[in-house]
DNA sequence: CGACTTTGACCCGCGC
DNA sequence: GCGCGGGTCAAAGTCG
């Protein structure tokens, strides 16, 4: 796990937020489909926390594809594929993407205050879901980091929050 | 009245 | 090359 990832799990820790470590009670592979779970790494962190409002527990996977990727939990659709194209594909996607952390969240609300400002620019139905998904941009100056929100499709009292890139600005606004 | 959300259109990569 | 699925843009709408 690098500092960003640190940070992150850190900022679910402070006067609202308090993080505690759960049993690996989520980490079954289940909601672990498509493109999830080939974020996923070996790197397997799980924890709850609780707001003020709500209370939340969540699996949260820290990912990245830059350091030691072991080889994904074959789903269904790339179990079955050739290996060789599987790995292409693969190499594909380490040189696309950067650094990607997913979050798994009992909640009943998808706008959880993680400390960033988010702007919304994005509204789509998922061909595997009956939920759309949304997608925000951090909106501090310059800073490239994206999230995609959507709901679990069988059980859409858990939230699936998907964080993409690094912030580059110290300040949280 | 400014800042942010909404929502359909547009775009792009990929498989057939 | 066409259609489809997923990601983004931007004009219009909404809210404080």
């Amino acid at each position: 796990m690098n500092d960003e990832e640190t940070n992150l799990a850190r900022s679910f820790s402070d006067d609202t937020h308090s993080v505690f470590e759960l049993p690996d009670l989520y980490l079954s592979d289940e909601w672990m489909d498509d493109d999830l779970v080939s974020a996923v790494s070996g790197m397997n962190q799980s924890y709850g926390y609780q707001t003020s409002d709500h209370d939340v527990s969540s699996s949260v996977f820290f990912s990245g594809y830059s350091s030691s990727f072991s080889h994904p939990i074959s789903p269904s659709t790339k179990a079955s594929a050739a290996t060789a194209s599987a790995e292409n594909q693969i190499k594909k996607e380490k040189k696309k993407v950067k650094e990607r952390v997913a979050f798994k969240t009992r909640s009943d609300v998808e706008v959880l205050d993680d400390g960033f400002k988010w702007r919304k620019y994005g509204k789509k139905m998922v061909k595997n879901s009956p939920h759309p998904r949304n997608y925000y941009k951090c909106a501090a100056d310059g800073c490239p980091v994206k999230k995609r929100v959507e709901r679990d499709k069988d059980d859409p009292s858990f939230v699936i929050t998907t964080y993409e890139g690094s912030h580059n600005h110290s300040s949280m606004y």
